[in-house]
DNA sequence: TATGAATGAGGATTCATTCAT
DNA sequence: GATGAATGAATCCTCATTCAT
């Protein structure tokens, strides 16, 4: 409807359904790591550089909230299907792009002697963005909840989590 | 089959397929509140608990995949199909049980100094079950990925992320 | 329509539209075994025979027109669709007695020289086979030219065909 | 993709699939009348000429297996079609042509006492016509059976058939 | 003349659910 | 209480055809 097409028009671009969703969460791939180049680029500190890519995340699940959970998960998998969808091999790609990006954030805050010389920044980098996507979606999964019994906004939740995970880290 | 009935018969004793999905869910979390009972009256040292509660955590990952993520998403949420099922008013109630065991799981450390006093109990129940559920998640998704490119184990990389994650409320 | 019964009521009995369409092959292929079989066992003459066979064919024509072809078609034939429908491998087994009970013929009536004895009958039953299943198809599909042109009824031209195939292996 | 052109091209040629078919198929059909006239001016002797036929027919289905049963079977039909598709016309006087050339090759063996004074020659061409171009078609539908269950090449069927055709009009 | 873009109508298939017995 | 039999509604997809340019 949005498009304005019937649904035979969608098959003239994309091949399968299949085809369709992968191009999507391609698209928002992309835009995200982007995103995250632009944090990395604008954020010297890192406490500022790690906040802003946090709400970079939070911003991503505001106006794509049902495929918030596909873009993360799709990082990272290497699937037989690769051959029939070319734009999986693409997928795959931009995910390791954006690890690099993420591990090139640890390694300079490590470097910097911002987060603890421990840190492995690779195992971390999964660590954290499997934290910190989860506690966004149950921020807005639950946010009734929150507000009642927390008495927390879902943004003062989301700030609350943040800081906690970055903990785990520093020095 | 494994029930040995007609697919009929499932409609005598549930309404639909939504309400077997509640039912299952509900089952799971009494198995999973009477999980972390067991631990806290077991583990008396507070660290020795924590992986405790995180292995039992990922044993019922590894034990019933395809609904770990539903259970854990199910805690603490309201619904208007309460009314329709009155089983999630049940799931809702053992959600909060389970809440209020890691609750006083993070009370007790904290009384104890063994965790810092900063911590804000309530909302860290949320963020350190939003993480360690996440976690969880990805390193049986991301198995293959992780053995070639972190050199690490499932479970080498479970252990680094519980580790992680309980440095950010440690003193 | 005729079954009195919706479309997905079909699928409850059959896997797909092929194992339909290989299901009613099928059942024609038993019927055709059956009625050959009547034919050899009724009739001693090797003259009374063959017309008796050609006439059940012409019975087969009329009765299934659209399965005409395809009944015919499936003798003989292997793929590899066997294992997908196991029909496919019955159909098989019938469309080799079938070729049996037309071969048996060929042998009687060279035993009892009728037919020539430079006749090989098996590749002779493969001729016999697609030169009447044809001559039957042309006969019904041109009718009405044959009544104009030739001023034959169906039934003339053929009998004047079956006659003349006959004379290819008459001593 | 052959004709380099797009699909809505061919629209500007050929009202509808039908007419490209019966286009097609009208296109072969006069290859197939000129190839006829060649064999009986070449091929005096009538059993050499036959052959030529034959040979004719079998590199027509080598060259154009999908079409070859529907070109053979487009001869002596009238449809309600013609008004609709004038080539529908085109192909029936093509088709009558046909039959005119194998009929002139019947009644020439006749009266040069080649094949039998018996044989009512319009008829005999339709028998011929379908006999012959069905056991083409089989010698190709079923040729890995012919290999192994007869032992024969399709080649070898191939000419075991036609011979014994003409077996049922020779003296 | 040529075509890019679009689509309606249909077709195969699935699946949660119902209901008479 | 148990179930065999049935199905409506939906979903993914195809394809011959149209039409504005």
């Amino acid at each position: 409807k949005e498009a304005d097409c019937s649904k035979s028009t969608i098959y003239v671009y994309f091949k399968s359904k299949d085809e369709i969703y992968n191009s999507i969460i391609y698209e928002y791939m992309i835009l995200m790591k982007q995103g995250l180049s632009s944090c990395i680029a604008l954020y010297k500190d890192y406490q500022d550089c790690y906040y802003a890519i946090c709400n970079l995340l939070v911003s991503f699940k505001e106006k794509n909230p049902l495929y918030f959970e596909s873009i993360l998960g799709k990082i990272s998998i290497k699937t037989d299907d690769m051959e029939i969808y070319p734009v999986l091999e693409e997928i795959y790609k931009v995910g390791e792009e954006i690890n690099d990006i993420i591990l090139y954030f640890f390694e300079n805050a490590i470097k910097s002697r911002n987060i603890s010389s421990e840190t492995e920044p690779l195992p971390a980098v999964f660590v954290f963005w499997a934290s910190i996507s989860s506690i966004i979606s149950i921020a807005y999964d639950k946010e009734e909840y929150f507000n009642k019994r927390l008495g927390m906004t879902k943004e003062e939740f989301l700030h609350y989590g943040f800081k906690l995970l970055l903990k785990s880290v520093q020095i």
